[in-house]
DNA sequence: GTATAGCACGAACGATCGTGCTATACAAGG
DNA sequence: CCTTGTATAGCACGATCGTTCGTGCTATAC
């Protein structure tokens, strides 16, 4: 019988799931390799050597947290049709997975980019501001789309679109924590609205669902 | 010569100073005294006799940067007429100070808010989560004003319009920082003018700058 | 049967953390 | 002059941090 491979694979997942969830919560430099072993079970060295430093460890924990980031927000978007109804659906998606708690301090990457936003330079910091662009620049192509088939007007700037789309996700997601209520989401899914349908054409305000 | 009585306090006020300037990049809870009194020439035990702490240290911290917020972003707007023209004011002060790095970190209470929003409930995070209150009021109130005197419709909900402009102001902030991109306060200026004129009425209109 | 590789363990390292206790320096008030 | 109070320093504590090292178990390869 051949040795299963997926075997060290497998409690490198538990580890990254783990560590994930827990950096939501507690940030990147919260996180503990001791706390983090013992969550787990295991012993401090024997996580420890799986990644070999703490920074390589945060690097790994970015990378699984941007896969479950596109599993959970951007897949399920790519069921829409391109354009205003994706770029909506997107948004939306985005609510259901602060509502949801797929990372149980809110959206990892949000708490992120807070954490290292005004730290120096550096590969953590560096991936975490790539994740950002790549999810602006998802929203970006959505609209781009939108006014290519005429759901939004020629004079919508994409970029300006997504800007004011995201700062109402991301603060949802710091209010609906923050004070423990749920309305915040609800407070961003009417932003959300009323910013589309004021850029929307009308053939784009009968694409809305 | 009699002893200046304001001695203690001064030192007391250098090291809040420091502890709000390093919290703004580090986080409240990076705050560490060792650093903290390194960096100020002192002992470690001589700066913890003044707080007793690391809470009592945090709270007092938040306490001296809420007296700065206030002197920085909220004092210069009283100087514009109540209404929309002050919401206004209140909206391109924050950008300004966030500009001029009041705090090197970007706002204190953003970088706060988002370190304490998923943390368990505490003093600290109780302070964070009223500061935050505060600032939200403040800019409904002046849209309250607003509608009052006919500058913004009627059908304009205060608290919706106060979440969206703060969304702008926020995220202007976190991606100003974390892409080391002035645009992105414009980005926020033209949001926060798109969505005063979408509230707007003809009188409103014509009393923004 | 023996060599090899992967994985995890326990122990220990030096550094730093927050927090006490004690002593010193010095100005104020009697 | 003496006492009192305040501000700071010195020193040490237990805990935890990231990290390193040597070791043992287990399963594959030959």
């Amino acid at each position: 019988m051949t040795r299963n491979p997926s075997v060290g694979t497998a409690t490198r997942e538990a580890i990254l799931r783990r560590a994930a969830d827990q950096a939501s919560v507690d940030g990147l430099d919260g996180l503990s390799i001791g706390q983090l072993a013992a969550g787990l079970g295991m012993s401090k060295s024997g996580l420890f050597a799986h990644f070999g430093s703490k920074e390589l460890l945060q690097l790994a924990t970015v990378e699984y947290a941007r896969t479950r980031y596109v599993d959970a927000v951007i897949v399920p978007a790519l069921g829409t049709p391109r354009g205003i109804r994706r770029l909506d659906a997107l948004c939306e998606s985005f609510l259901a997975y602060v509502e949801r708690a797929v990372f149980p301090g809110g959206c990892f990457f949000a708490a992120a980019m807070a954490e290292f936003a005004s730290k120096e330079p550096g590969p953590v910091r560096d991936k975490i501001a790539d994740c950002q662009r790549q999810w602006t620049a998802t929203l970006e192509r959505a609209a781009a789309d939108g006014r290519e088939r005429g759901e939004l007007m020629a004079g919508c700037e994409p970029a300006q679109l997504a800007f004011e789309l995201e700062a109402a996700l991301l603060s949802a997601n710091w209010y609906f924590h923050l004070h423990a209520d749920l309305g915040y989401l609800d407070r961003a899914r009417r932003a959300v609205r009323s910013r589309l349908e004021a850029d929307a054409t009308p053939a784009g305000q009968q694409a809305l669902p």
